[in-house]
RNA sequence: GUGGUUGUAGCUCAGUAGGUUAGAGCGCCUGAUUGUGGUUCAGGAGGUCGUGGGUUCGAGACCCAUCUUCCACCCCA
């Protein structure tokens, strides 16, 4: 048998490592400026804990852990048993879910508003493509206990803010799922809500014509059609948007609320790249407020964010009248983008920057004792241990990235120098140990 | 979950209409060169052709299943 990872999953080498820390290192910084505080929750939660919370395509898409212990071997399986029956765990598919758990756990100790984030990998069942995996990173900050639409505005600033740390320009597309609901609820339709939603989500993809086919095909009657059509119009910018919704919505109390909510964003998100999109919907059927998505405007790759406001997420787990808004991160999408555009520093920083040379056995103690002495000056030196031809030595240094090398041989050692060679210019020169200390710090 | 696609040496890939012992480039190892690499030259190791069945005198090639890759749909970060 090949060793091979698991479909979807990725091992991640020292350099893949190093991209990986540095995003992650960006958004921590920002996540702090904001004043949010970390939180990590186990892979797993109770079944319970996570089905149903993401709707029926979400459902399919959980990995489940079977019960543990000999459950399976007196147990003669139905093929129609339920999947809570034989698994009793699953591994998390989002950090908003575990997170509002944790809330509701935890009510009675929280200061609210409760703000915090989390960065750790989440796990969905789906087939995998490009920028798209079974295993990945979420990066999440969320606040839980306002309903102030500060925190919203807030949100695309912390966006905007972390985007810029990472020089990727992105455009954030906001919405309201209440002017969605207003527009439902004008047109005659307001109990198919999430039909015409998933449908007009598409827009830009189908067109038109595609999104009022997939409605037809949903049973929408033809008056309903043409009672939806304004919601696929192209809006020039968000003034004539919010206009155009007030008088289309004005017999919908929940729209008009929407159409505010909206306006009081765009208002205050000063020079954040937001734009209103009306058609944007978002999947996760949680989110009751405003909603947001954020794409790479240099790369087609999907959304790289996305967050909205959930007044009862809460609730579910039995803690009422506690409104939640949150964002999140798509670090592997980020980072393919960042990739892609060649905006991630080179410099690893986890290369040694100095490889000792082993000459003989007779040189190894004094060389290993280079190394000793100078990763106390705190310094990244690697010793060879072996005395294999110098060739060897080099050729490992070349290809672990390595800059300079050591030597220490005979004369060397009675003279109290080492070698010091830089491996790009090829210059060599006997050097005292604090000279080389100097050299190597400052390189 | 649906449809398509991919898999041959460590890596990138050849392999013609099924026919001896499956090739190339790069990389790797050894030597020329026992304290100075990157060049060059000579030699060498490395493959149950993703896996399991089947058709055939004979399968890397054809058929079926399965896993994996990438793509589209679904959905999503």
């Amino acid at each position: 048998m090949k060793p091979r990872v698991a479909k979807g999953t990725r091992d991640f080498s020292a350099k893949e490592v190093a991209k990986r820390s540095y995003v992650m290192g960006l958004l921590r910084e920002t996540f702090e400026l904001f004043g949010y505080s970390p939180l990590e929750t186990p892979s797993f939660e109770n079944i319970e804990t996570v089905m149903g919370k993401y709707g029926e395509e979400g459902d399919r898409l959980i990995f489940k852990i079977l019960r543990s212990g000999d459950f399976m071997r007196h147990a003669a399986i139905p093929a129609e048993a339920k999947s809570s029956e034989i698994a009793d765990k699953a591994l998390r598919y989002d950090l908003t879910v575990p997170f509002a758990r944790y809330v509701v756990q935890n009510a009675g100790q929280l200061v609210m508003p409760f703000k915090r984030y989390q960065m750790q990998p989440v796990w969905r069942a789906d087939n995998p493509q490009k920028g798209r995996f079974r295993e990945f990173y979420q990066c999440d900050a969320d606040v839980v206990g306002s309903r102030s639409l500060w925190q919203e505005v807030e949100l695309i600033h912390l966006y905007q803010q972390a985007f810029q740390a990472l020089k990727l320009p992105v455009t954030i597309r906001v919405n309201n799922r209440k002017v969605l609901a207003g527009i439902a609820e004008v047109s005659g339709v307001g109990d198919r809500l999430v039909d015409f939603t998933v449908a007009l989500d598409k827009l830009d993809k189908i067109g038109k014509e595609g999104v009022l086919s997939e409605l037809a095909g949903k049973g929408f009657n033809s008056k309903e059609l043409s009672g939806l059509e304004p919601a696929m119009q192209h809006f020039p910018d968000a003034v004539s948007a919010l206009s155009f919704l007030r008088t289309w919505l004005a017999g919908s109390t929940v729209g008009m609320q929407g159409v505010e909510e909206l306006n009081f964003v765009l208002n205050q998100s000063g020079n954040a790249p937001v734009a209103i999109d009306i058609t944007l919907a978002r999947g996760l059927n949680y989110y009751t407020g405003c909603i947001i998505e954020v794409t790479a405007k240099e790369v087609q790759l999907g959304s790289v964010g996305g967050g909205g406001r959930y007044d009862d997420l809460t609730g579910i787990f039995g803690l009422k009248d506690t409104s939640g808004v949150g964002i999140s991160f798509g670090l592997d999408r980020i980072i393919l983008c960042l990739e892609e555009l060649g905006r991630l520093p080179e410099n690893s920083g986890n290369v040694p920057v100095a490889l000792v040379f082993t000459l003989s056995e007779e040189d190894a103690p004094d060389a290993y004792h280079w190394a000793f002495r100078l990763r106390k000056e705190g310094l990244r030196v690697e010793f060879y241990p072996e005395a294999a031809k110098l060739k060897k030595q080099f050729d490992y240094a070349e290809k672990r990235g390595i800059p300079f090398v050591l030597i220490v041989g005979e004369s060397e050692r009675e003279a109290g120098l080492a070698q010091l060679k830089n491996l790009a210019s090829g210059e060599q020169e006997a050097l005292c140990f604090n000279d080389i200390v100097a050299r190597l710090a400052t390189h």
